[in-house]
RNA sequence: GGCGCCGUAGCCAAGUGGUAAGGCAGAGGUCUGCAAAACCUCCAUUCCCCGGUUCGAAUCCGGGCGGCGCCUCCA
């Protein structure tokens, strides 16, 4: 079996063939960093770092890169309401995001190039299109993109099948007289009084301004491949299905007449939304929620990744608080086994019980398998709850896993990442003596310290059969986010 | 108005022609000082509705009903 990909460009699953063998060139677009990213984002984000493991974890050797819009026409008026520069602005968004990155367990990509730092890539991109006559320079100055000039255009999207809502072009009426097709598209813009003022214009050959969107992604996408490999065609390009239409169907079209390939990117990967009671997840909902949010809410990163992975990506996902209970409670059960399972002892190759050989090729199978078929997580994830059931079950008879058992979870587990990550803690034996507040230390260390000592003094309780004061403890430290389980080798404490 | 997606148990969700994965919740049991965790058993004769094709349909076709997205700078 090998990767199969719903590709937007063909609208069917098709088997996956990187340009070059072995080695696989992603981008996806990032975020537009003028504030904190919502977790809608975030499911896209996500959807690209199950694709990039899955194929690392297929032996490719893959090249990532995700751009940061920090140029736009909204990054520019929230600089402006800011009473800052563009630069200034941005940079909290951006470290904002690599934070809430590192939260999620994203891997980080291997560049996130940032839009005003390829001007002058950009420049000479609009200027070889110039050269070619796809792009014009408009009566106000702005470069555009002339799409009857360039056949290929609406492949992507389908528009041949479509047809324009009467009136929907109303809303880009105040540049449609400076084309000369409404539908053109601008490439540069020429610079404005406020673009100057937060520092957002640059000059060119063409004119003193401001690359439009859809340039910056083909320019820095085109730019980071050719440097390192030599390519002009990317293997995937991948972004949310709002983008299909105009931005990527733009991105195609200046690339390629830039190019002369026929393709920018071999295959396009679209990511379904996350909605909030039904509707899309966006700012003029004001329905946002940001990945910070359930941070602080104490929502584990394993369960919001199981909470998106147990969907299809390119099924829409409704965000709940029932849901995300449900996913944390599936997590906190992953992350449990394989605490058991690192934790036991291990049979050497070749002697391992027939069971745990059983269970592992049957999770190599399905899960590689499902993952196979289109990035298939909900399945893969059953999979997974598959094995942990049999494993629990062999473990309980007291089986031992083998090296293989051990890689074959490892594997899964790093595709997904979606076990909650919890730290089991030893009770301190025998404390007694000084005496221990009911309430932790805000000091995470030191709380831990408490914990351990509470959990120790539970266990002489016990022994001394004073159960109503063990059953105290137990419920201080649940208080405190601390739960104790008595196992056959004595307590033990995790922390939430 | 055009293009497209979706409707599966109390909830989330796979499955797209061969007789309903998985998770959460729930019920009973084993274990336990009691719990928790774990394990065992049970939990949709049925997949929005109505027709049709077929030996056979949640899956294909037609028609409804309901929800959602895109249609020029939204992941």
């Amino acid at each position: 079996m090998s990767l199969r990909l719903f590709n937007t460009l063909t609208r069917t699953i098709e088997p996956f063939e990187p340009v070059a063998p072995g080695r696989v060139t992603l981008y996806a677009c990032g975020p537009t960093v003028r504030n904190y990213a919502h977790i809608g984002n975030f499911r896209t984000f996500l959807t690209v770092d199950l694709l990039r493991r899955w194929l690392q974890a297929s032996g490719y050797q893959v090249f990532h890169a995700m751009n940061l819009t920090d140029v736009d026409d909204r990054t520019i008026q929230d600089a402006l309401a800011a009473g800052k520069t563009l630069d200034d602005h941005v940079r909290q968004f951006i470290d904002a995001f690599f934070a809430d990155r590192d939260f999620l367990r994203i891997q980080p990509a291997d560049v996130y190039p940032r839009a005003t730092g390829y001007i002058e890539h950009m420049v000479a991109l609009v200027s070889a299109l110039l050269d070619t006559g796809v792009a014009y320079r408009g009566e106000d100055g702005s470069v555009y993109f002339a799409i009857d000039r360039f056949p290929a255009y609406g492949r992507l999207s389908q528009l041949d099948k479509r047809e324009l809502k009467a009136g929907a072009s109303e809303r880009v009426s105040s540049d449609e007289y400076a084309k000369e097709d409404a539908r053109d598209f601008v490439l540069w813009k020429a610079a404005k009084d406020e673009d100057e003022r937060v520092a957002a214009a640059w000059d060119a050959p063409f004119g003193r301004g401001r690359p439009g969107w859809h340039l910056e992604c083909s320019t820095m996408a085109l730019h980071e491949i050719r440097e390192r490999f030599g390519a002009t065609v990317l293997d995937i390009h991948a972004g949310g299905v709002d983008l299909i239409f105009p931005h990527h169907e733009d991105e195609i079209a200046q690339s390629c007449a830039y190019t002369g390939e026929e393709y920018f990117a071999r295959t396009w990967v679209h990511g379904e939304f996350l909605n909030v009671r039904g509707t899309k997840m966006s700012k003029r909902f004001g329905n946002i929620t940001t990945a910070r949010d359930l941070q602080e809410d104490g929502w584990d990163a394993g369960a919001i990744r199981l909470l998106m992975f147990q969907t299809h990506y390119r099924q829409q996902l409704d965000l709940t608080d029932e849901a995300l209970a449900a996913a944390a409670k599936g997590a906190k059960r992953l992350g449990d086994f394989a605490r058991r399972f690192r934790g036991v002892p291990q049979a050497v190759a070749g002697v391992e019980s027939a069971g745990f050989v059983e269970a592992t090729s049957q999770l190599r199978a399905d899960f590689g398998a499902a993952m196979d078929d289109d990035l298939n997580a909900p399945r893969a994830l059953a999979a997974v709850f598959d094995f942990v059931s049999a494993g629990n079950r062999l473990l309980d008879e007291g089986q031992m896993p083998g090296p293989e058992a051990a890689a074959a979870w490892s594997w899964a587990d790093g595709v997904l990442d979606v076990s909650t990550a919890s730290h089991a803690l030893a009770a301190t034996d025998g404390a007694s003596g000084a005496s221990l507040g009911d309430q932790p230390p805000a000091d995470g260390a030191a709380a831990a310290t408490w914990a351990s000592q509470w959990a120790g003094r539970r266990a002489k309780a016990k022994r001394d059969k004073d159960f109503g004061e063990a059953d105290r403890i137990r419920d201080l430290l649940a208080a405190a986010g601390f739960e104790v389980r008595d196992t056959p080798q004595g307590p033990e404490i995790l922390k939430r």
